[in-house]
DNA sequence: GTCTATAACCGGATAGAC
DNA sequence: GTCTATCCGGTTATAGAC
């Protein structure tokens, strides 16, 4: 590794723990610079803003929350259940950052920030978003038709970002509301898709999917 | 009117045209003040922050939202035709601020801001945002089944914020994407209306309007 | 007590020397 | 690649005028 390598790493690191201890507005790039033993200046070098390093967060928690959604989906059969058990376990990782979470939706909004999921840069974020999603749908038994298979990781993941929404404004106790909204959604998604991946329904199916792939970019 | 009245006031109408023609992140507060005559800590005096006066902006918009949606309601009559013509005009009126639109967005999206429609100090906004899908749903012929015409204007405000959301990032000619994702989901929601609201499917609204209710707040 | 102005602070970002 | 000095703009402290 290379010693710029190891300078940039030494940044990202910094700002992931003073971001983590005192949040995201609290943390200045002086501090940042500082604490990983390098000049403002130098930061700078290497990161064009504090928002990229940001994003180094979010891709640090995307990482924690594929690893943690692995035991449940190596257990957990039917579509609903795998569904249901990444996004709970995806409730559990984000759970330490409520306080300050609203930031990192906030630039998720801006179609200018690198974090925002259509953005070019950010797009191996959601394409990983998306990746997780493929496999609830792909190995689940009983299948899921496959045309409907091939959009449903797009749209589960546009769901989970509602998710994220309503989270962000969840105040109940233990988050409890945004739990229940799991449950009851997934149960509804879930009879969706066991409904419309009937061969009976193959015409209707496919006007809907039409709908879908006209609405979305690429 | 006072004189501390009248220089809110010009102070208001200062920061609204320079967003107008510069966007909000261009604007500084300094523009704001010298535009308006009067000092920069005078400024802060009246308004707490720029966020604050980027509401009063927001509230502008909506109600130019508002009017513009009045002859189309008073010349539509069914529900899907009602909504459409609603739906489109609001595209219409905020044509012009595409360009700084995320901004808007993004703090809304933030749960301290005043901006956020879950706000306190925002639900003025939220229900007026309401109170025009009321009339949307309340004077359509033939009529909506009536325990989902009470649900309606909450979850078709919540439907125009991701219309908003889908429009920020449209950078089609003409905004055309826009103006399909209207017409295609709009007739999507009129058809799920129509078909909810024949008595026999009373159980299973019943069903799905319990769920609306638990999850939403207040 | 209501209002206005100036000067400063703070933190993100950049220029330019080394 | 790295630093220092500086800019810029949101925000605040403060002093004082009416």
């Amino acid at each position: 590794m290379s010693k710029s390598e190891r300078t940039k790493q030494t940044i990202v690191a910094a700002a992931l723990e003073l971001f983590r201890e005192h949040g995201y507005e609290a943390t200045t790039m002086r501090m940042v610079a500082k604490h990983a033993g390098v000049s403002v200046g130098n930061a700078y070098y290497y990161f064009k803003s504090k928002d990229v390093l940001l994003q180094a967060f979010y891709r640090e928690v995307h990482d924690a929350e594929v690893a943690a959604a692995e035991p449940a989906l190596a257990s957990a059969h039917s579509f609903r259940e795998r569904l249901r058990a990444v996004l709970h376990s995806k409730l559990e990782v984000i759970e330490p950052y409520h306080r300050f979470s609203a930031l990192m939706f906030r630039s998720a909004a801006d179609p200018k920030s690198p974090l925002n999921p259509f953005h070019p840069d950010g797009r191996d974020v959601r394409r990983g978003g998306e990746a997780l999603f493929a496999r609830v749908v792909d190995e689940a038994r009983p299948r899921v038709a496959r045309d409907l298979a091939a959009e449903l990781p797009g749209l589960l993941w546009t769901y989970s970002m509602s998710l994220v929404l309503f989270w962000i404004h969840d105040d109940s106790p233990e988050r409890e509301r945004s739990r229940a909204f799991v449950d009851r959604t997934t149960d509804l998604i879930a009879t969706a898709v066991r409904v419309a991946s009937n061969p009976l329904m193959r015409p209707l199916r496919k006007k809907a999917l039409d709908l879908v792939r006209d609405l979305t970019p690429n």
